[in-house]
Parts: C-alpha cells; sequence; structure tokens
DNA sequence: CTGGGGCTTCCAGTGGGGGGAAGGTCAAGA
DNA sequence: TCTTGACCTTCCCCCCACTGGAAGCCCCAG
C-alpha cells in the first residue's frame, strides 16, 4: 500500500507519516521505485500512535509506549507509570488554564465593553510592580 | 538601565526582552556603546507584556492590547472583544485536555499494574479501526 | 505521447523563546 | 597600568510536532 492508502487507513496525513518514519517511529518497507510500501503493521502502528498523540502523548512517549506494546513481556505497571506522569502533566496544564480562565473572566465580567476607553483588563495589566 | 535591570524590574528573560525588540513589541534606546537603555516606559511596557503573556495572550495579541493600551480613545469593547476570544481559545483547550484526562483515566483506572503484560491501556490504543 | 495525479526528497517556517559561541565594554582591584 | 570578571552585543542553532511548497521522478489512462 502507497502512503495516500496508509493515510486514510491510519486517518493521519501523509507528512506525519513520513515525519513518522523520518524520526524512526516506523519503517515501511520500499518498492523498487523507491515508493514506499505499507504493510499491515505499518498501518497498525500508525492508528496505535495517532490515538497516543491524540491522548497528548509526546513522540517520545509514543516511542516507549510502541517498543512496550511490542514487547509481550512487558509488566503493564511500566504502561500506567508513564500514564500516570502524562495524567499529572495534563492535569498541570489544565489548573494553569483555569487560573488564567479564571482571572480573566473576572477582568472580563468587570469590563463593561462599550465605546468609552476605561478598562479593567488594560488596568490590570498596566498594573506597576503589582 | 541596562537588560540585567530591566529583566529583574519586569521579571522577564534578558533573551526574551531581546527578543521582544527584536519583533517590534519595545524599541529601547541605545547608548553609545551600543548598550540598550531602558526607560521607565520600556519597563512598563515590558512588565505589561509579561502580564498578558502570563494570561495566555499570544505574542500577536500582545501586539494589539499594548497599542489599544497606548491609544487612549481606545473603546474597551475592543479590548473585551479580544478578551472573549481569548477566553474562548482557553476554554477549548481546557475542554480538549479534560478529555484527555477523562479518557486516560479510565484506561488508568482499569490497569492493574502489575509485573504481567495485560494492560487496558495499551490495548486501547491498539484497537484496530474502532 | 501527453496529462494528471501520485510519489520522492529537501528546504523553510511555525511560536516563543533558550543555549551558547565569539567578541566588545566597563569598573574595581593589584 | 594591567588584569580580571561581569556585563553587554550579535549570530546561529535547537526545541516540538508537524506543515507548506518547490523540484523532479513514476505510472497509468486516453
Amino acid at each position: 500500500m502507497n502512503i495516500k492508502g496508509a493515510a486514510e487507513r491510519s486517518d493521519l496525513p501523509a507528512k506525519t507519516i513520513r515525519y513518522y518514519e523520518e524520526i524512526g517511529l516506523i519503517r515501511p518497507l520500499r518498492d523498487g521505485n523507491g515508493y514506499r510500501a505499507f504493510r499491515d503493521s505499518d498501518i497498525h502502528k500508525l492508528t496505535f500512535l495517532g490515538r497516543a498523540r491524540a491522548l497528548g502523548f509526546t513522540i517520545e512517549d509514543c516511542r516507549v509506549l510502541l517498543s512496550l506494546y511490542e514487547d509481550k513481556s512487558r509488566a503493564s505497571a511500566d504502561v500506567k507509570a508513564l500514564a500516570k506522569r502524562h495524567l499529572g502533566q495534563i492535569n498541570g496544564k489544565i489548573a494553569a488554564l483555569e487560573s488564567m480562565r479564571d482571572t480573566l473572566t473576572d477582568l472580563y465580567d468587570a469590563c463593561n465593553g462599550d465605546h468609552r476607553p476605561d478598562c479593567p483588563i488594560l488596568a490590570n495589566l498596566a498594573l506597576w510592580g503589582g
């Protein structure tokens, strides 16, 4: 299967697939004409990667997850530890965003949003040394 | 004031300050020796930028916010609209992260995390065509 | 044999800086 | 006066995870 079919079946852009090969996440075969030849196992890995990326795992995490997946003697504790670390990072990002949202919502609600220049949002941003 | 003092007073790395000058957010003067000479107004803008960035505004949003801040005939509605758009983006990111977190938490809880290889996390990532 | 769609590689850019080299400048101390 | 060390400058590459586009090869239908 050529890259377009692989892209459709894995629901990943062809560019991304080439990139994943470049960084060694997949190693598709090559036809005589130099075209990539994707096996089912390649498509399988690609969908795996797509799902892991959709859960927010970094590429390097994905690399580890893929190797754990292929290692039939893995310990599920290793996978769970990776997931825990990632959950912690997700929660950190959510907390940061919620903090931004709360502050910004307060300022937003305090701004009357009319034609006049007075604006608590700008006033807060301009706080001198606070 | 040299860049180090500006960095301390604005609580921004010197590298960041140079970058902000490079992209035209600030325009500090120069001493005869080529050193940047920061006025109070420059420091003021830098702290403004630091706060706006801390609220998650992009650099381009910051540029607009700064110009609105300096435009004494601005309408607060313009600021409010920008804040609204940004709040929408923040909420979108939070929703995406919460979705990841929920999915991953379910998988995490279902994984017993022992020495055995069976792992619902990997099994989910490996779902074929689901 | 021509056209168009597929495929290849390579280069550049994204956002928001960070790291570090190479070299100029300045002030304090010996 | 000389040296040392802290500071400053520009310059270029690196990060992540792609994305866009150019230049050029391959293959099949008409």
